[in-house]
DNA sequence: GCAAAATAGGGGCATATGCGCATAATAGCC
DNA sequence: GGCTATTATGCGCATATGCCCCTATTTTGC
């Protein structure tokens, strides 16, 4: 019967993580900018750097993204020749490569990437940012609206 | 020097945000669908039934939110008139109110709200949710790119 | 009172996000 | 070997996100 029964919506969890995902965006895009590439570029090029060649659809569950929004985050990188989707043995799939291109442009961003981090682990310390972190990949990797 | 001194992108602090939002989106979205209305929107309503009208700026700062994006966001709103957007005394403000509709909508999403936090609670833990919440709160409240 | 500065907002451009439907290609059954 | 189920992907639609530039309005300076 206390008045706490029914929790108000300024506790959303949805809420808090978009508001923090909106504003450490426009960090690492900051420190981000100079290289030319968004953060969630950055990530699409750090994957294949450091993983290899990889299909549309295993980078994109890896990534707990849909299929088809990769799909088209890969094409203003493949319009600027950073990496290349090549049909697979199995001609339904299409591998994702970094071109010599985007391999120098991920090598580019990586210290800018650091700098990022570490102005943010600076904010807001370094083992608070690793229990972050440890927090959002156990929510990521959860299948939420599951059974499970 | 030990290989931890250039530390990798797999513990990149935005990757982690972007793909527990994109799993916590699903998750709240899924919940919400009965009532027809987003996560985002959700967050949108709740706010205007909790504080009243205010302008569109205001709320895009409290958001953490681009003002353009904001005043976008509300469209599909206005469409279905859920929410009405009406010239303030300051004729450059516009100022952002529920409708009946609105407000009806909104308390029809807020059980269904309430079984998402729960949902997610039950999964995660419900100290670890107050404590993942905080941290989030802390990183959306900082100015990170700024010098503060 | 009028010109300049400051403020609130809109529209264009580009990316990011995901659902539902359609298409292409492989794998399996008989 | 051809039909079918499965798999990988693409495309259309809609929302979400933010930057830059422009317009409208108020405030300020004189």
């Amino acid at each position: 019967m206390s008045t706490a029964a029914k929790p108000p919506p300024e506790i959303c969890n949805l809420l808090a993580l978009r508001q923090a995902t909106r504003r450490l965006t426009q960090l690492y895009d900051h420190f981000l900018a100079p290289s030319g590439v968004r953060g969630t570029q950055f990530s699409i090029l750090a994957r294949l750097k450091a993983r290899g060649p990889m299909p549309i659809g295993e980078m994109a569950e890896a990534m707990v993204m849909d299929r088809t929004t990769l799909a088209r985050n890969l094409m203003p990188l493949r319009r600027q020749r950073l990496v290349a989707v090549t049909p697979g043995v199995d001609r339904r799939r299409r591998e994702i490569r970094l071109t010599d291109k985007g391999l120098a442009t991920i090598e580019a961003a990586l210290p800018l990437w650091r700098r990022a981090q570490h102005h943010f682990e600076a904010r807001y310390g370094g083992g608070e940012a690793e229990r972050l972190r440890a927090m959002l990949r156990e929510v990521a990797a959860t299948e939420l609206a599951g059974g499970g």
